[in-house]
DNA sequence: ACCAATTTTGTTAGCGCTAACATTATGCAT
DNA sequence: ATGCATAATGTTAGCGCTAACAAAATTGGT
């Protein structure tokens, strides 16, 4: 009796078509070896004839893997984290995973947490910052020994695999350009230090300029939480001084945007009175007006990496031991120029 | 023998320690009716002191449930589309399901397409627009029966829930608005015609015009894309004018944040020298300068209501017959006054 | 040709839960 | 009390797949 619309095929009918058994179309489904050439062809062709489609949560249930990956975000806001869900996206497709959403913060109890692990067995699970170095979120993954890659978190985790750039380095090639450009006086917007990347940010920022001589004026430093609003507030503490700086290292390049129009609001033009300076290069740093100079980080290339990191991790690699560095690369457009 | 470490209970373990079979408990766990008091409390309190969670995966295989909802984006980006997975989310902790995110755009195969929804079977799907509009993944969401909600589709698809907000009417307000504070010479900026609300709200504007007795100069009227960038585009195209309008009204505040951009390119002071009006209200609109007179959409709240559908749908009540629109809010802020 | 090592295939028993179908209590009108 | 609807509980058979084991086929050395 041929199956009604909509009842989709089972394991078993495969079998039956390819005049196999139901465990070597498991072995073709899974990939694994000890297969023989005709067979493993026989198996496929029937895959394709019936529309195969093997069903999630069977494959979940008899065995360990889930084909889920769990996105985790503080607050899901901003191009830089949906660049990072774009990417996860992209590649889980790639490999037949999927991609579920949740929000871990502040307001997220340990059941939370512990029922969300334990229900969704995820395959594997990214942490975007600043859940990464969230103590409780780790120590219940490592718990339940789930595969884990974060984006740029703040000190190793044993067994998770990190992926970052080098953002001490990316932030001194970026103040080692305004002092290029003879800025002396620096302003500098922090980013929220709950992310491990705006600490390295700003330490490098100031040890930049410690080395070149050049004295940080804590009146021109403001604290952001990497949010465009955060970006005004800080802009406007720096830029409401009596004396002002030449240019404004941003964290990012929201906060980045805010400095242009607070620039504006004080009658300074940029770069010509200001330089701007940002950090992440997302779309609307060159839709802005002068279009940022930024230090480009390909977000999207991190979370899909991080993805193929998980399968890995799955099929029983060993996780790096060490953290995968992504280059980052510097753009300079128009809101950077030589020092007034 | 304890179970170690890890290992989680199942429900026959809660229906020991409680006394009674596995059914009760599984009917205690779906909120079925049929269940003594005494016995109901007794199972609550067995999975609180075993920490029961229930898996997933075995309810979904062996129910028709799958305690998952899709969220399907044409390009997930911007504020609007990650304040409609924020309320998602929220909505889907509270009853206990899961969002998973994917990406239906030009590039989807309808394969992929087939792929996700049968090998998932998801509780239910969000559409957001264009997806909404997709003839295709309509087809494959009605094929299979799953409840399907969709947020500002064009025209009604049966069996399916539509949530939306008026857009004729917020930008017939938004329109007359201008017009009352004198506004003769209005422009106006497109949203993407493949979202119906794009239409809508072109076609206000346009009636609006007429019925006041203004015309419509097509030399102010520019065709974007919702995206910032477009907006600069079409900004420029609006005010590189000889003859420039008094005021644009902006299919959104991406595009509306981008005008305020312009203007200041063409030394034009907004609101004294131009008005520019907004819609959506996201947060970027009270952060511009100067603020954004928006119309506002609660799309969280659209998307937590989607999800509280999905979940009747879910228990056989019959899909709304009418769409279900939500009540916007005019934000008067600082980018609109009276003409000059 | 014969044996052991190796590859290839099949058999079977669940994974943890729910649906369908008993079966047993309970209420309530006669 | 008696019968009959209705409520409350239990029994059982899978959902579609994989893991563990068993069996058969193949290989290669002697």
């Amino acid at each position: 009796m041929p199956s009604p619309k909509g009842s989709s095929k089972t394991i078993a009918d495969v079998a039956k078509l390819a005049g196999v058994s139901t465990t070597t179309v498991s072995r073709v489904l899974n990939g694994e070896k000890y297969v023989k050439e005709d067979k493993r062809k026989a198996v496929e062709g029937a895959m394709r004839k019936l529309e195969y489609q093997p069903n999630l949560y069977a494959r979940s249930l008899a065995g360990d893997r889930s084909y889920l990956v769990g996105l985790l975000f503080d607050d899901p806001q901003g191009d830089y984290l949906s660049g990072m869900q774009r990417g996860a996206m992209r590649q889980c497709r790639q490999y037949g995973y999927h991609v579920v959403v949740e929000v871990f913060n502040q307001a997220t109890t340990l059941d939370q947490i512990k029922s969300f692990l334990t229900k969704l067995s995820l395959s594997g699970v990214i942490l975007t910052p600043p859940v990464c170095d969230n103590k409780v979120v780790l120590a219940a993954l490592a718990d339940r020994n789930i595969p884990t890659v974060r984006i740029s978190p703040s000190k190793p985790f044993h067994g998770m695999v990190d992926i970052k750039i080098d953002d001490y380095k990316a932030a001194t090639l970026m103040t080692e350009h305004l002092i290029a450009l003879g800025h002396k006086d620096i302003g500098f917007i922090i980013g929220d230090l709950e992310h491990a990347d705006a600490n390295e940010r700003y330490r490098a920022f100031n040890n930049c300029m410690e080395n070149a001589g050049l004295t940080v004026n804590s009146d021109w430093v403001a604290q952001g939480s990497y949010l465009f609003e955060s970006g005004l507030a800080a802009s406007r503490k720096i830029l409401s001084q009596e004396k002002k700086p030449t240019a404004i290292f941003a964290s990012n390049d929201d906060m980045a945007a805010a400095a242009l129009v607070v620039a504006d609001e004080y009658g300074l033009s940029v770069p010509d009175d200001l330089s701007v300076a940002g950090f992440d290069d997302i779309p609307l740093a060159s839709a802005v007006s002068p279009a940022l100079t930024t230090m480009r980080q390909p977000v999207e290339t991190m979370a899909m990496i991080a993805v193929e990191q998980l399968v890995k991790l799955k099929k029983g690699d060993s996780p790096l031991q060490i953290p995968l560095v992504m280059d980052v690369t510097f753009v300079q457009r128009h809101s950077t120029t030589t020092a007034p």
